[in-house]
DNA sequence: TCGAAAATATTGAACTTTCAACAATTGATG
DNA sequence: CATCAATTGTTGAAAGTTCAATATTTTCGA
């Protein structure tokens, strides 16, 4: 996937600024939070699509198959906030993969409103496949970037979250 | 605004687990950092969304003006890169905001193969209001999570961008 | 226990994004 | 300087997402 790389990477990207410290009248739109978020969040996204590009998965069922890898069935509603998509969203893509054979339904004997998932065998060997994938990126990141900021970047990630949800 | 949080809130939403320090074999979604910076990205955008809301406006659009409001032209090529769009997506999106007469395209006499974008009066008006909320979202995060935090994420994610991209 | 309200998942229509192909212009090379 | 390649932006079709409405099942209060 290296060689892959640099199909990625566009030259005219914004290069970010040194963060002013006290709040500004009217700062450029690199130092909101909200972009850098952004920002981040699509260069590291297209860099693992272009990983799990050699199974041919996007990255969303690389998400569903690595919840269900537990086992356990989960229903729509759960499944949605795992990996972050909205009901709708998950529905159809789930008829996807269903088409495909990765996942099945299975009607919750305890609540006959829910569907439980689950991987199924295919599902589950894909799942590996895809999981050596993310793996050597996060390595490739690490590398790159350096374990100790990367360590400090997901904790503070993790506050942040628990602050804002 | 800040009566619309709940809605934005989900009970489900997964909660962050300690990250572990050294490369596990199969470590769960939740430490992978596509999917936290996914999450936060998610869970702010929401926030910044439903703030915009009160303008009607979505975020890429107060991007776009935002990065306009420099007065200068933009080629929609360098503007797609800023505003984190790609091309057939901002052209599109930029029909949508010349119908509404926020911004206007102007053919680049020195390459005519370029367009350049600016923003109108009413976008500039627009903007200002924009930039309001946009702060006030900061003023709030920066409240519930902290100066120094904040701060120290920021100057993160710029490193990890610069080093991704 | 009955009926209204809440929870869960899906559907169809409307809208948005993406991909591949195209048109126009400029740059580069023999 | 003529042609071929590269750059820039748009378009139409296909695919995907979202919103509002719906159907089903469960929960809860009178």
């Amino acid at each position: 996937m290296q060689q892959m790389q640099h199909l990625i990477h566009s030259s005219r990207t914004i290069k970010s600024q040194p963060v002013a410290r006290s709040p500004r009248p009217n700062p450029p739109i690199t130092e909101h939070l909200a972009y850098l978020l952004a920002q981040a969040n699509r260069e590291i996204n297209r860099q693992l699509e272009a990983r799990l590009r050699d199974e041919g998965v996007p990255v969303e069922q690389w998400r569903i198959l690595k919840v269900l890898s537990d086992g356990k069935g989960h229903s729509m509603g759960d499944l949605a906030d795992e990996v972050l998509l909205n009901h709708p969203t998950l529905t159809k893509m789930i008829d996807r993969m269903v088409s495909d054979a990765l996942v099945y339904r299975v009607q919750d004997p305890d609540d006959r409103r829910k569907v439980l998932m689950y991987s199924s065998e295919r599902g589950k060997a894909l799942t590996q496949r895809l999981n050596a994938l993310a793996l050597s990126q996060e390595a490739h990141i690490a590398e790159n970037y350096g374990d100790k900021a990367t360590a400090e970047l997901k904790r503070l990630l993790e506050s942040l979250i628990d602050a804002a949800t």
